[in-house]
DNA sequence: CTGAAAGCGCTTACAG
DNA sequence: CTGAAAGCGCTTACAG
């Protein structure tokens, strides 16, 4: 491996010198640049960035906790990350915790000792009570995609989810619905809130155990059954929304004209159903990136700025219309 | 930071017998050995991994090329690599390359200069091309889920995809079906010639452009049209198959009855669709633990095994049955 | 079993 | 604008 003083030899001048021209921190003479930089092509020379690191203290890493990848709205939030992170000179370490806390603090763990930049969570993973060691870190923290009570203490940079049931509420009726039924994951209950809220209060809600599609498609059979005479339902999450599309279909009543569907985060491919959904969408880019910021700006023991709320907007599909078509 | 030398002098020794304990390679006095993770624990020391692997070399990160995290078998993968890395105690740097080979090669500079410990390629991305920079990486490099060609000179560890399309057609033949159509990607010959010889040579495979739910759709449409005698479908991907469902439906025939449909690689939870597909599933599990094993016991300049092919296995659902049902 | 020395490859003030 | 020195926090032979 050729090291920096073997480009200073080759270039007749220290290793100092070609840090300069490296790292461009200090102006170097044009005739010397040329030549440090002719002994860095004909050598081959690449940076080692773990000495670098050793030296600056920084390792120009950062690490990403998700929840899972196999999750279409995580997949997502892993790809914004590592865009904005590359146009700004860093690498992702990838961690998924799949909601094991115990897992979470291995991870963390190992983060402290590789010296990470900074961390960013996605995701209230029910990893609250593993949160005091996050406390002191000695990187940054960042939390985002927090639909959760966000904890004091920590930057968060989420979504504003009461405010996208209450689009899904507005839509609905705006089209002139007066009964929907809410198909939902336990985790939520601020979208059934804000739906509520903007729809109707007493709106009845049926929880499925998992955001699976076997799971919704048994508890959507059972709400639109209990209640037969809703004409729209707002799924909480996009599998939820392609399962109650086929219970009602199951049920011989088709979307849009003897029920709207409404879904919440659905994929923009629409790749889990056959027509699009109206749905709720999620600013996944906007937050990955205000969150790369924020990690990669706050200063190691500074105050958190307040919480940043970015604001989903409603994306008519072809799943929704007028009770009765 | 608390660092070496201050434990050491907490317990009374020289930083030389802290490492000693913390990387256990040379036996320590009991009685010392207790004084030194006394310190450690009391002071709260963390091992400095950057200045660690500036000296020995090892960075314990392996760095992991995907095309994407949004498809369920390449979010498997980079979940169980993880997995197998963390039992190693190694992490993960994750790059997606949307198959890009320049956004490859920028990744590969900086895993280089990161001296990652090795760099696994899940998924022939039409990143060919860009092999030759892999060619003298200077960290081993293997890959895996290689449908293509294997290029020579690099280890690799994938799946026989000739045989899984080999187990689909041998099923539908069991069964009795005598024409099926195959509704393929591009991507994806190795399968469909497996299946051909299995089943029929001249069984019509229409392409679809993508492996996406429209487009599946379409193009299940149009091949189920043009061949109204089939009795049976071979889908090569999920997606497709989850679309071929649909569009079996859409022209009214039911499945497995009025067709039978098997697909390679359905997600296990059959997120996709509302019965469970009979399907060829892939082994990931296994070959990113032997891609993490191989990438981690691979010489840097070793000559590479021979190819290691792992056999899918066919999961009988509910979309196959005789032909009439 | 423990200590003194050199080194991993860089950066950072600090003189000239 | 360029060079000499010290240091980042560890590990690795090598003596004792």
């Amino acid at each position: 491996m050729v090291t920096m003083r073997e480009v200073a030899e080759r270039a007749g001048v220290t290793k100092q010198t070609v840090s300069n021209v490296v790292t461009g921190r200090v102006a170097v003479r044009p005739a010397t640049e040329a030549r440090v930089r002719a002994a860095i092509a004909e050598l081959g020379y690449v940076p080692n960035l773990v000495a670098r690191s050793l030296a600056t203290g920084s390792t120009r890493t950062v690490g990403l906790f998700v929840p899972t990848v196999s999750a279409p709205f995580y997949a997502d939030v892993v790809e914004e990350v590592e865009d904005a992170l590359e146009e700004r000179g860093h690498h992702l370490l990838l961690c998924t915790t799949r909601r094991d806390g115990e897992r979470a603090r291995r991870h963390l763990a190992g983060l402290t000792s590789r010296s990470v930049d900074a961390l960013l969570i996605a995701g209230d993973q029910g990893l609250t009570g593993h949160l005091p060691l996050l406390a002191d870190a000695r990187f940054p923290v960042v939390l985002c995609a927090w639909e959760a009570p966000v904890p004091p203490g920590f930057p968060v940079v989420t979504i504003d989810y009461a405010y996208g049931g209450g689009l899904a509420g507005r839509h609905l009726r705006e089209l002139g619905h007066e009964r929907a039924v809410i198909l939902a994951s336990p985790a939520h209950s601020v979208r059934v809130e804000g739906f509520r809220r903007a729809f109707r209060e007493d709106s009845p809600v049926h929880l499925a155990p998992a955001p699976a599609f076997r799971a919704g498609l048994d508890t959507a059979l059972a709400a639109l059954r209990a209640h037969p005479g809703a004409t729209a339902l707002f799924a909480t999450h996009d599998v939820l929304a392609a399962a109650a599309t086929e219970a009602a279909r199951a049920l011989g009543r088709s979307v849009p004209h003897d029920l709207s569907v409404v879904a919440h985060d659905d994929t923009p491919e629409g790749l889990l159903s056959r027509s699009t959904l109206t749905s709720v969408v999620l600013p996944k880019r906007e937050m990955s990136r205000q969150a790369v910021d924020l990690a990669l700006a706050t200063p190691p023991g500074a105050v958190p700025p307040a919480p940043r709320l970015l604001l989903p907007r409603l994306v008519p599909g072809a799943s929704t219309a007028p009770p009765g078509g």
